[in-house]
DNA sequence: TTTCGACTGGTCAATCTGTGCATTCAGTAG
DNA sequence: CTACTGAATGCACAGATTGACCAGTCGAAA
């Protein structure tokens, strides 16, 4: 849970910026766009990835185009008995529940869950509730995305200061 | 805005999990594991690609790791009279707004946002409801992330029917 | 039986990758 | 002023991967 991460200058931002453009372009291709040696964008890239900057570079499923249509954000509100860990595991094992978080709040915890249409919703909702140690759901239902998930902006205000 | 995607079989998701699991292996070394022909695994990715069930291969940044250590769910209430769209633009000009959606209930629009401290995320808070569109934020700080973003569980049940 | 789509297994030239090395350059400590 | 260090450059090499083909196989549908 180390805060220590990296402070990017703006050649990591190109770097970060060309990637999410074109992703297959390669090292090579890379290091030619940006005008500088192979061998430096090999390190940045290095430095960046072990450092933890960039988690990966792993396909982006869209659960949208693989059926599940409907996506929703749940806060939760946990008996204290129960744990957040046992909460947590139990949510872990819903392939629907995308993410959750601890907040902050009325709700105990926030998670982001995807189903195949609203009444599919209720069946996640109910497979999430269905667990002593959740009192009770609160359900908000995304109906469109005004900003798709993105980071570019950000990497590129964090070099300028 | 159109639904169709793909329905995704067995070989479809040992891809892409493969792929989450280790995304710089390559065609070649994909179509070993899998034990399969490597046209076999160019069509499939293709196909998922050109489909958006997949959108791309790009650098996941974390942005804790950057610098930006406080993440948040924000709700928005907003005026009437400015329509969804116009406040869309100004969040999209805000780097620390991730993503934004508009939603069901009492709110209108839930965004991401993350900042540098709590301090930061006041100054971004600001920023946001300076704007004459924005009514109301009401705000929720991420504690702990329980589940981090994920989609290989569900892209495993995408399969089995 | 014929057709069709998907998969296989193979080849080819072109390209990229990982690696190592010597060199330059700027900033820092002594 | 002089060493030292970290970062970047340019270059070279062998090995691996890529994209593009192609002919053959197989099961399901017409």
């Amino acid at each position: 849970m180390t805060e220590q991460g990296v402070q990017l200058d703006e050649l990591d931002a190109k770097l970060i910026e060309l990637l999410e453009a074109e992703p297959r372009i390669g090292i090579l291709e890379l290091s030619r766009r940006l005008a500088v040696a192979r061998g430096t964008v090999q390190a940045r890239l290095d430095k960046l990835t072990t450092r933890g900057a960039i988690k990966g570079f792993g396909p982006e499923v869209v659960p949208a185009r693989i059926g599940f249509g409907v996506m929703s954000f749940v806060t939760l509100e946990i008996s204290q008995r129960y744990g957040h860990d046992a909460v947590a595991s139990h949510l872990a094992e819903i392939p629907e529940v995308l993410e959750a978080h601890t907040i902050t709040g009325s709700g105990d915890i926030l998670c982001r869950i995807v189903a195949r249409s609203n009444a599919d919703l209720q069946r996640v909702i109910d497979k999430i509730v269905g667990y002593e140690g959740i009192r009770r759901a609160h359900t908000i239902i995304a109906l469109a995305e005004l900003i798709p998930y993105r980071t570019v902006p950000l990497s590129r205000a964090a070099t300028r200061e």
